[in-house]
DNA sequence: ATGTTTCCACCTAGGTGAAAACTT
DNA sequence: AAGTTTTCACCTAGGTGGAAACAT
């Protein structure tokens, strides 16, 4: 396949943090929108091989929705329950990678790392920023692009990893989560997790 | 030329804050450096006009010398003095802009800013650092280069702005570049203006 | 003496969840 | 009742000059 550096080489594509990614898909990954845009968290970051050193390539991600479903949060059972048929998700809307296109040898030697994209529920998302649906299932979806080559199918891979799909919310439900996500994100810490005293 | 969008065009570079960098000239810009590197205050900041919208720029700047001398400043005259010969600057030394390369499209939409460069007097300069010379006199050189065009000479351009040539130094000379870097640099408050009493 | 290094208080800039206020 | 918006205290991250310690 042209993609690859190589013939008999293998284009390898891996979640980086997959423990955190598990450990948040396992309660049910819950991920704010807000009007000014909200990072992710955690963030989607990978780390690929395989790629030609000096082709350059277009790096961007979008999200598909998982179902039709909207959602609600059943406190007293601690569960999601599909509550009625969901909305459709505006279309046609990618972040591409602040810094691509990048070469294939600069994608290969460290993380490319989705941090700075906002999700928000604001209808005319500005740069940077996903418009999305609260009470929804969304499934984040990498795809990498080479530049210059022709436009044949094989020089487009779309990934995606199941374990970063989220429930988009305004407010987080289950307080699993938030215990998580406080205990996991150094920005995130209302209260400090043991003595603050001493010292 | 071959660099510009059409025949007739006019390529254009501008600096921007060109006040501020002319009141510091006036008194004889200093710049820090450190062994963990230091941004340059004011940063270099440049708008261009005239470049070809899909064609795309290497961007990157160097330092010169501006002189093979050595300074000390003496204090009670408030003057630079030569002060012997200065030693050579490490070679090739270039700092590429993070976002180059960027297409003509880009590069004309909107400000170019140096602003994360850090200049250090550490000899071996870490990613996004220039080495530079304590107490000796350089003038920064923004270098743009065509990509994928012919390697003939007319497909790069240098400017300066002798505006903004400064002495590299390890600690503040002049109290007055002191207090005129505290005035405008909002980083550096080390005193309120004014009063910070009330509310 | 003169120049350099280290450490630090003080700032900007901006990412968090909590809680209250608001909407429907 | 259920979901959204606003505001805020608290945090990370990192850019400043000052002052003292250090080097030569």
């Amino acid at each position: 396949v042209e993609f690859l550096e190589k013939q008999g080489d293998v284009l390898k594509i891996e979640l980086c943090q997959s423990e955190l990614w598990h450990a948040f898909h396992t309660l049910g990954t819950e991920m704010i929108i807000t009007k000014t845009g909200r990072r992710m968290f955690p963030a989607v970051r990978i780390r690929i091989s395989g790629l030609k050193k000096t082709a350059r390539y277009k790096v961007s991600m979008d999200f598909i929705p998982v179902d039709k479903n909207k959602y609600r949060y059943v406190y007293h059972s601690s569960r999601w329950m599909v509550s009625g048929v969901g909305d459709s998700i505006k279309q046609n809307q990618t972040y591409e990678h602040p810094e691509s296109p990048m070469t294939g040898e600069y994608m290969t030697s460290q993380v490319i790392s989705f941090e700075k994209i906002k999700l928000t529920n604001h209808e005319k998302p500005s740069t940077g920023q996903i418009s999305l649906l609260s009470m929804q299932k969304f499934q984040p979806r990498i795809m990498i692009q080479e530049k210059g080559s022709s436009c044949t199918s094989d020089s487009q891979i779309t990934v995606t990893f199941p374990q970063t799909s989220f429930i988009a919310v305004t407010a987080y439900q289950n307080q699993e989560i938030t215990r998580l996500k406080i205990a996991r994100n150094p920005f995130a810490k209302g209260f400090r997790e043991a003595g603050k005293c001493s010292s």
